[in-house]
DNA sequence: CAGACATTTGACCAACTGGTCAAACTCACG
DNA sequence: CGTGAGTTTGACCAGTTGGTCAAATGTCTG
């Protein structure tokens, strides 16, 4: 393993291509599926070589949990308590959906975790995510109490949106099998406004 | 292998001991995650014992597969077209919302399948899956047509159905972390039922 | 209860997998 | 260009895993 003084050019591209090409064989086969040869010879590395960088395979799930953990919740905190409600809640919706598209291995890769009873995320999940879903639920809550949005539970209103976008990304194979063209995303976007719209517009 | 005359008492006993493990090691650990030996085990059975009813690992994850496969589809086949639309689809959500509820193992297992590409399922999904969800579309676009329900795109209402309720079974463990009291399924009726209803009932 | 058939088992194997290690090689820098 | 640190590798190991097989045991039927 490299001392931890500031990383050499070569441990930078190393460390970067290792988590790429884990990314890319830990989402496609979950944790157990993947093999630490196949991550290195992704990475264009030796099984020893890949070793040097990262103690175990443990290690480099671990480290790739949690550099993309960050980036995953983002498009949450970006959700600003003093803007339009409606409008607010159709952009994060956008956001999310806009994530699966691009990030569909990320979206895979907690999936995988997830369903599997998340063994390596329950400490996260139970603190930080917790606390950024305890606020969100907060605005949410104010936003009804000001009657600007329709009433309805905020916790499973959150669950409905991560539920909703992160499909079209986690179960693609099925959505991509049973669309006519086959791009998963086609109508998606109009289709989920059309519903939050509908549901969360105050009744007269 | 059992001969395929017609099974023994044994025969019938210990196939369903096995399939009964196999789906529950396999929905806990996915495919690769699982061992033989520990479907074995959890059967009641010896390794070689297990390998005597079936040929492969490979073909008790097939078996199961197709032998739920139709219990998975059933809710979607009971949509009555005669029936009331909102009460039918209402009805259907609350079935599927139930069965994520009953039999949490099941979806899981699907769900893993899907999420790592379903590579021993695309058969079933673009023929029996496919001919069943254009039925489906058919009955919705004919509701929406007479005007008795909302106009939405109808392929992504029915995407939105499975992905809300199985949600609940799949992602358990995030739904429970975060929900206080710590029951995923708690109020999750009650919001199905908002959210469709509002966004189908017809627009005056 | 004898024989035929069904079931179960212990011993075994080859392939795979995560991980180690000492030796060899490469690079940055004085 | 030499030297020490950083990097890479082939050989290797022990544990796990899917699967085989011949022999032993159990069960059913005439």
């Amino acid at each position: 393993m490299p001392k931890d003084r500031s990383p050499t050019r070569i441990q930078k591209r190393n460390r970067a291509n290792i988590l790429e090409a884990a990314l890319e064989v830990f989402s496609q086969n979950g944790f157990r599926g993947a093999t630490v040869d196949q991550i290195a010879t992704a990475a264009g590395l030796s099984k020893p070589n890949l070793l040097y960088y990262f103690p175990s395979k443990d290690a480099i799930f671990t480290a790739l949990l949690s550099e993309l953990l960050d980036t995953w919740l983002d498009p949450l905190r970006e959700i600003n308590p003093e803007g339009d409600p409606m409008a607010e809640i159709l952009a994060y919706v956008e956001r999310k959906l806009q994530m699966s598209k691009d990030m569909p291995r990320e979206s895979r890769l907690f999936a995988n975790e997830i369903v599997q009873g998340a063994p390596r995320m329950i400490e996260e999940l139970s603190t930080d995510l917790r606390v950024l879903v305890d606020a969100t639920e907060t605005i949410f809550v104010d936003w009804m109490d000001a009657g600007r949005i329709a009433r309805v539970h905020p916790r499973h209103l959150l669950f409905s949106i991560w539920s909703l976008t992160q499909h079209y990304a986690d179960f693609e194979v099925q959505v991509r099998t049973l669309m006519t063209p086959d791009d998963p995303f086609d109508g998606a976007s109009e289709f989920l406004e059309t519903l939050y719209r509908r549901m969360l517009t105050p009744q007269s």
